[in-house]
DNA sequence: GAGCCGTGGAT
DNA sequence: TATCCAAGGCT
C-alpha cells in the first residue's frame, strides 16, 4: 500500500460508507493481487474475444468445466470472424456438454454481428456490447471492464453475495437483481478507472473463492473484520426459499438427450434415432419442437434432423 | 417478473 | 440419494 488517499469521494449519504468508514475495495484488491487464479482469459493474449468467449461459457457453468472447451474454442476460432464463417451447428457441437446450448447459438450470432457491424473487433462500447445477442447487463459490464479496463458496476452472483453479506448483512442476495443492489454497486465503485476494473475482478474472485454460497471461509477473508453479516453473528437466510430447480423428468432433460444425439452424429439423424432417448411421445415431440423453434435443430425432409447449417 | 433453459461435481 | 449450485439471458 503506497496510496494513503483518504477517499474523499465517500460522502455521508454514500451507502458504501454507511456501515463503516473504511472502503472495501483496498483490502479486496490487495487480496486479489496475491490470490487471483491464473485463468487463461485473464492473460493478456486472451484479448477481448477471449474474454467474451469465457463470459458466455461461464454463464451458469463452473470454471473447471469451461477450461478445456475454452481452449479448444479459441484454438479453432481465434477471431470472431472465424466463428462467424462457420455454421451455427458447429458452434453447438463444439459447445459440448457445457449446458444451456442456446448460449453457443448466441455466441455465434454475436460473432456474426461483430463481423458485420464492428469490423471483426469486439466493441468496447457498453451499449454496443449490450446490443449483441447473449450479452445482458452483467456480460456487457464484464467485457467492458475485464477486456477494456473500463469503469462499470459488475454485478454477478458472486459480487451480489459479497455485497449482501459485507454491506447489507444478510446471507444471500435477492433472487433477482434489484435497484438497490445496482445503486450499492455504483456507490462502491472506485473512482479511478483502472482501480474500478480491478475491483470488479477482485470482488468477483472473493465471492468465488472465499465468500462462497456454502461453507464460506471468513478466516481467509480480507474484509471479515468489517463484514456486516459476520458481525451480526451470521444470521440464516430469511424469506422465500431460493428457487431450487428440479431437472429429472423435465423438458430440459429431454432436450439435452436429443441434442446429445445430434451433437455426436456427423450428419443428419433419423427421427427413429431420436425416439430412443425418451419413452413418452408427447413430451419428446414437445422437446424436439422446442429445439427446432430455438434454432438449435434443423428439420429436413423425410423425418431427418441435424444441427443447424444456417 | 416469474419461468424457462443443461450439466455434472460436491455435500 | 436428493439437493444445491455454478462469471445469466430472454420472453
Amino acid at each position: 500500500m503506497t496510496a494513503p488517499t483518504k477517499s474523499s469521494h465517500s460522502g455521508p449519504s454514500d451507502p458504501a460508507a454507511a456501515s463503516s468508514g473504511v472502503p472495501l475495495h483496498a483490502p479486496v484488491i490487495d487480496w486479489f493481487a496475491d490470490h487471483a487464479r491464473d485463468l487463461p482469459w485473464r492473460r493478456p493474449e486472451a484479448g477481448a474475444w477471449g474474454v467474451m468467449v469465457s463470459e458466455f461459457m461461464l454463464q451458469q457453468t463452473p470454471v473447471s468445466r469451461v477450461l478445456p472447451v475454452y481452449e479448444q474454442w479459441l484454438a479453432r476460432w481465434p477471431r470472431p470472424a472465424d466463428l462467424a464463417a462457420e455454421a451455427p451447428g458447429e458452434a453447438v457441437r463444439a459447445w459440448g456438454r457445457l449446458g444451456y446450448p442456446r448460449r453457443a447459438l448466441r455466441l455465434h450470432g454475436a460473432a456474426a454481428a461483430i463481423t458485420e457491424r464492428h469490423g471483426g473487433d469486439v466493441p468496447s462500447d457498453h451499449a454496443q456490447l449490450l446490443a449483441l445477442p447473449g450479452i445482458g447487463e452483467y456480460t456487457a459490464a464484464a467485457v467492458a471492464s475485464f477486456a477494456y479496463g473500463q469503469r462499470h458496476p459488475v454485478l454477478d452472483t458472486n459480487v451480489r453475495r459479497v455485497f449482501a453479506r459485507a454491506v447489507t448483512g444478510v446471507q444471500y442476495p435477492p433472487n433477482a437483481t434489484t435497484a438497490a443492489e445496482r445503486k450499492l454497486a455504483r456507490a462502491l465503485l472506485p473512482e479511478q478507472e483502472s482501480r474500478a476494473a480491478r475491483w470488479a475482478a477482485a470482488s468477483m474472485e472473493l465471492g468465488a473463492l472465499v465468500c462462497t454460497a456454502k461453507n464460506e471461509s471468513c478466516r481467509r477473508c480480507p474484509i471479515a473484520g468489517q463484514c456486516a453479516w459476520r458481525l451480526a453473528g451470521k444470521p440464516a437466510h430469511e424469506g422465500p426459499p431460493r428457487r431450487g430447480q428440479t431437472y429429472a423428468g423435465t423438458d430440459r432433460q429431454v432436450r439435452g438427450r436429443l441434442l446429445a444425439v445430434l451433437r455426436e452424429a456427423s450428419g443428419a439423424v433419423p427421427q427413429s434415432a431420436l425416439d430412443q432417448v425418451w419413452h413418452e411421445p408427447v413430451q419428446r415431440a414437445r422437446a424436439l419442437d422446442g429445439l427446432v423453434s430455438d434454432g438449435l435443430v434443423e428439420p429436413l425432409a423425410d423425418g431427418l434432423y441435424r444441427l443447424p447449417l444456417s
